[in-house]
RNA sequence: GGAGGGGUGGCAGAGCGGUCAAAUGCAACGGACUGUAAAUCCGUCGACUUUCGUCUACGAUGGUUCGAAUCCAUCCCCCUCCA
């Protein structure tokens, strides 16, 4: 298992971070020299700031960061203040709506926050750093950035580049504002490579266009050789993404997910899946790893709870991992009520059309109805079958009621 | 600027004067089976209403009609081709 010199390389190709890389023995090489020498390497990973938190799916290259970081390295977290000004075409078919720089503002004080639960943040060596490539754009002259920067890139192979080229093929339009969006992030890279020495850009498969254009510009501009290495898409069973959770997305900041979600997300991860999201959403070593993984049928469960609750450690801290492990044993392990849950407080009887309503567990009493008619909600874990039933002082136990959707929504009724 | 095509429910995509709250697929949700899994099966999927039904919806605004998602007019937006 050791067949490359560098700690880092060797962690990510056990763990399953490895996708591709630009130079795989120059950079296993180049991070050796650092590792061995102590000096840290640095590298960055880059996210635009389109929204005010990052998800699940944006954690396979933040576990890389955080890997990276461990081994001894530096990481630098660049938020795209200005290419989220003008888009990323990778992957998309449509351009994307501006933003209002309120909203930018706003994204980046999300990120910020997402960036610091995986990383250490500081003046230390080898703490993290966080730039804003909006300080580097925002002053730059359009003759000057196309005679320094257009001359390197060739339009013939920029039209291969897949980003470019899909949307060429399926006839769907392209600005010349999003066409533009590779040669910022190399510009990128390389403004990283000047003030930082950053060497290494780490990111998901899909922005390999975009990295490729960073180290190009590097052998070309500055004749160096800059490093692009990249994860795989992390899918489940069925192909699809990771990162859905009842049809919302799994947030990585706590005020757009409680952790007792966060933790449910990982919890509930197929069979198939747990020994790949061990490895990658938790800092659990590959012995442990291994162990866990090799269970099977009913006792795979004890892995699923060690996976969601390593990874609700990292990403909400250990107590709020605790508090929502402590909820979720009591609600199915010991069928009461735990205290995360969501709840609300009424003043005198309520119907329970309308207490479902207002916990926000459906969106109409049309749809509490047509629950009630499927069996799917009950009141202190007994089916309700009356639409009409009104709640009195007679159901609340020690001032609670119970309130059930399905068999994984659950929340309290408080009387005030 | 010219010519053509189009805007329908979370998405994709039918419908092209009454039978349309709108086919179908995906997604989602509930139930059964299980292990808080997957797969499968059954059911649901605009709002209010116990049922009847009422209301709001097919880009916007007006109009024609007993009746419009469907026809007409104006406007807004998107796409394709030509200049």
């Amino acid at each position: 298992m050791t067949q490359f010199k560098s700690q880092f390389v060797n962690l990510m190709v056990e763990r399953g971070f490895y996708n591709q890389c630009t130079n795989e023995s120059g950079f296993d090489e180049y991070l050796y020299e650092c590792e061995k020498s102590g000096t840290p390497a640095v590298g960055y990973l880059g996210s635009d700031p389109t929204g005010d938190s990052l998800h699940v799916g944006h954690i396979v290259p933040l576990m890389m960061m955080r890997w990276f970081q461990k081994c001894g390295h530096k990481p630098l977290t660049l938020v795209g203040g200005a290419t989220a000004r003008i888009g990323d075409p990778s992957g998309k078919d449509k351009l994307r709506p501006f933003l209002s720089e309120e909203t930018l503002a706003h994204n980046i004080e999300g990120l910020k926050k997402s960036f610091s639960k995986f990383l250490k943040f500081g003046d230390g060596k080898t703490d993290a750093v966080m730039v804003d490539n909006w300080d580097w754009f925002k002053d730059i002259n359009y003759l000057a950035f196309l005679r320094d920067i257009g001359t390197y890139y060739s339009v013939n192979r920029m039209l291969t580049m897949d980003s470019v080229k899909s949307r060429l093929d399926r006839e769907q339009p392209m600005s010349f504002l999003e066409f533009n969006y590779m040669l910022l992030q190399g510009y990128d890279f390389c403004e990283l490579y000047q003030k930082y020495g950053c060497r290494a850009q780490i990111a998901g498969s899909d922005q390999w266009g975009n990295i490729t254009s960073g180290t190009e510009l590097g052998r070309r501009k500055y004749d160096v050789e800059l490093f692009g290495f990249t994860s795989p898409i992390i899918t489940d069973s069925n192909g699809k993404k990771m990162g859905k959770s009842e049809g919302n997305a799994v947030w990585i900041n706590e005020e757009k997910l409680p952790s007792y979600d966060y933790y449910q997300y990982f919890r509930n991860i197929g069979d198939a899946e747990v020994g790949k999201c061990l490895r990658i959403y938790t800092d659990l070593p590959m012995d442990e790893i291994r162990r866990l993984e090799a269970l099977k049928d009913k006792e795979i469960n004890e892995a699923k709870k060690i996976l969601a609750y390593e990874a609700t450690k990292i990403c909400r801290g250990i107590d709020e991992a605790n508090a929502a492990q402590e909820t979720a044993v009591k609600l199915f392990e010991q069928g009461s009520a735990g205290g995360e849950l969501p709840s609300i407080s009424v003043n005198g009887d309520i119907s329970v059309l309308d207490a479902f309503l207002q916990i926000g567990f459906v969106a109409s009493k049309g749809e509490a109805r047509r629950l009630i008619k499927q069996g799917g909600l009950k009141l202190n874990d007994a089916t309700v079958s009356d639409e009409n039933y009104v709640i009195k002082a007679t159901d609340y136990i020690n001032g609670e009621v119970k309130l059930s959707q399905g068999k994984k929504k659950h929340g309290l009724l408080k009387s005030a």
